[in-house]
DNA sequence: CTGAAAGCGCTTACAG
DNA sequence: CTGAAAGCGCTTACAG
């Protein structure tokens, strides 16, 4: 700490034969300083390899940093939105002693016209630095492009936008992990067994991030000498439980040797309930997220394995790049793959989300 | 930032007809205030719901903070102490911004009295927070009662010493890792397959640590439907190459029908290499810890599961909870059980320690 | 028992 | 283009 004692802005324009005013427009790439000047004191700086004191700047500055996140709405269809919110506050909690706000924006992920809306609402305000999880491709790239403009860093989660000049990326390796389901599958099926793979999805629009996963699941098959059949069906775009229950049985009813179903998304949990209802537990289960619906479906053997990416920790690392970048001015990894969880029976009391 | 406007010492000072220097002495509990003043400031403060500016206090002060880190040094043995020291040196640099400076002390995990002398030249310095793994039970009480009396703040981290009045245990749930593992190797084996259980280690007293996970093991294939036999052995006190294969070569022949292996610590890799050498990668084998040597067993199959608790974060976790308790007086959870990890061959790739 | 002043390392007007 | 001063919200001697 009192390490800067001969090396802080004081000590920077003595050497210079400045005032401290001066430095500090130096510093912040001000105008209003002759080149020489700025060159002797950037010298200065260099040699002294001048670290700013994070602490006495944001205390001494009247300037609050704003931060949004823009990410889906908690719905009464899933739960699963409110990770990434907690992991938000957890941040916010620990960096608002720098002076940093964090205005949190929602959309409903059934609807682009309100993810739109809550873009143009963030860009016009004051912001520092945006954590988006861009479900829409079109809109998304479309906002990072005008962010880019006003270079506004941007933090995105839970999947990420091809060819982006975003600052990171936070979240799963959706093919990769598609890849480690069906490894887990593999551990349950016997060879020739035939597999379902289940999409459940309103918007068409959030198909690629499922997709990607069952690209992943399917490749794994490639050549194994398991050789299962895999078989596969999309439910949408209505997604109840009526309509599931619906396509299932269908599916069912043509496929009485499915052994094992693999769920690309977390309403893996309507998939258990339905077959439960039906007494068709003997089917192994795998699918996404730590929802207490699917908990309780693996507590009682219906779900197998849950693959889980810690939706909270993505958000609250997202955070935590905005903060490493806009007030550390540090280095940010620009693809950050989360560790792919494999949630069981026997180890999802010391999950952490 | 701003929001303490009318919040400050000033403020309060102000509400209470004293100067702030009065002020800091009940905000510190310092002596030389009279009751009559002391409680007026107090009734003031808790009526603003004061909160200290963390930044402007560290800031003032001119006391550097001194955590000592006590943990194993990395032995030619096993690499897995360079994973914490790892997570000590992020934590270091995230809040050495705040006047903090970790002293790191090492002990030879072989040598009980490396670790006695360590934590006497650690109570020889003035030191505000301690983060251990204490593999020594007895004499990691005696050192914990030391830092009680001294009023020092404990973490452990690792394995955790029962009866303790430390600050926080962040680390595996022992017991319960044992339990995923039987589980894991659950989905390897058929019904009566023979189960062998593995622990290598020099020091007796590290012991308890092993035999907590083979109770886990155990108890989870109690009343199992698949009745495993479960036989045992212990390596110990030589555990290079040489006696491990001895070990095993005896075992192996007087069971020839071992289907899986079941290793409570990361020498699961020593295992692994005999299993290789020795043409028998068919028999499944389940162990502990992502060290470089397991990770190409599982990459070629010899390994089937790694479990793993992220030493790394367990470290970083540590350090970041005595900064909690000491800089930020806030909470910290007396117990922290990390979430249990299970790397297979698909998964390893984004694992993060 | 209490107060006034200096200072931590910066930023922010304001003056020239 | 540059400097001098005030201030951020605290802590730290020092004086009384």
């Amino acid at each position: 700490m009192k390490t800067n004692l001969q090396t802080g802005v004081k000590e920077i324009a003595r050497r210079a034969n400045v005032s401290i005013g001066t430095v500090d427009r130096v510093l912040h790439n001000r105008t209003g300083v002759s080149k020489v000047t700025k060159n002797k004191i950037l010298d200065i700086m260099k040699e002294l390899d001048y670290q700013p004191n994070i602490l006495a700047r944001r205390l001494a500055s009247k300037k609050v940093l704003r931060f949004a996140s823009l990410i889906p709405a908690v719905s009464s269809e899933t739960k699963f939105w409110d990770a990434p919110i907690k992991g938000i506050e957890m941040a916010e909690a620990e960096i608002k002693q720098f002076g940093i706000v964090i205005d949190k924006y929602f959309y409903d992920q059934n609807d682009k016209q309100s993810f739109v809306k809550q873009t143009k609402n963030i860009l016009k305000t004051e912001v520092d630095g945006i954590l988006v999880a861009p479900i829409f491709i079109e809109e998304s790239l479309a906002f990072s492009k005008l962010c880019n403009l006003k270079k506004i860093p941007q933090v995105l989660i839970n999947s990420d936008i091809p060819n982006e000049t975003r600052l990171s990326y936070i979240g799963p390796d959706l093919f990769q992990s598609g890849h480690l389901s069906a490894h887990m599958v593999n551990y349950l099926i016997k060879k020739n067994d035939k597999i379902l793979i289940v999409n459940i999805s309103k918007e068409i629009d959030s198909y690629h991030h499922l997709l990607r996963k069952e690209e992943g699941f399917i490749s794994y098959f490639k050549n194994h000498e398991k050789k299962p059949t895999i078989i596969k069906t999309d439910i949408t775009p209505n997604t109840d439980y009526k309509s599931i229950a619906a396509k299932l049985t269908e599916i069912l009813a043509e496929n009485t040797d499915v052994k094992a179903i693999f769920v690309t998304n977390s309403r893996v949990f309507s998939v258990a309930q339905f077959l439960e209802k039906t007494g068709l537990q003997h089917i192994f289960l795998v699918g996404y997220d730590f929802l207490p619906e699917s908990i309780t479906h693996l507590k009682n053997g219906v779900i197998d394995f849950l693959i889980c990416q810690k939706p909270q920790e993505q958000a609250y690392k997202g955070i935590m790049a905005l903060y490493q970048n806009v007030v550390l001015s540090g280095d940010v990894e620009p693809t950050y793959y989360m560790p792919i969880d494999i949630i069981t029976k026997e180890n999802y009391k010391s999950y952490r989300n």
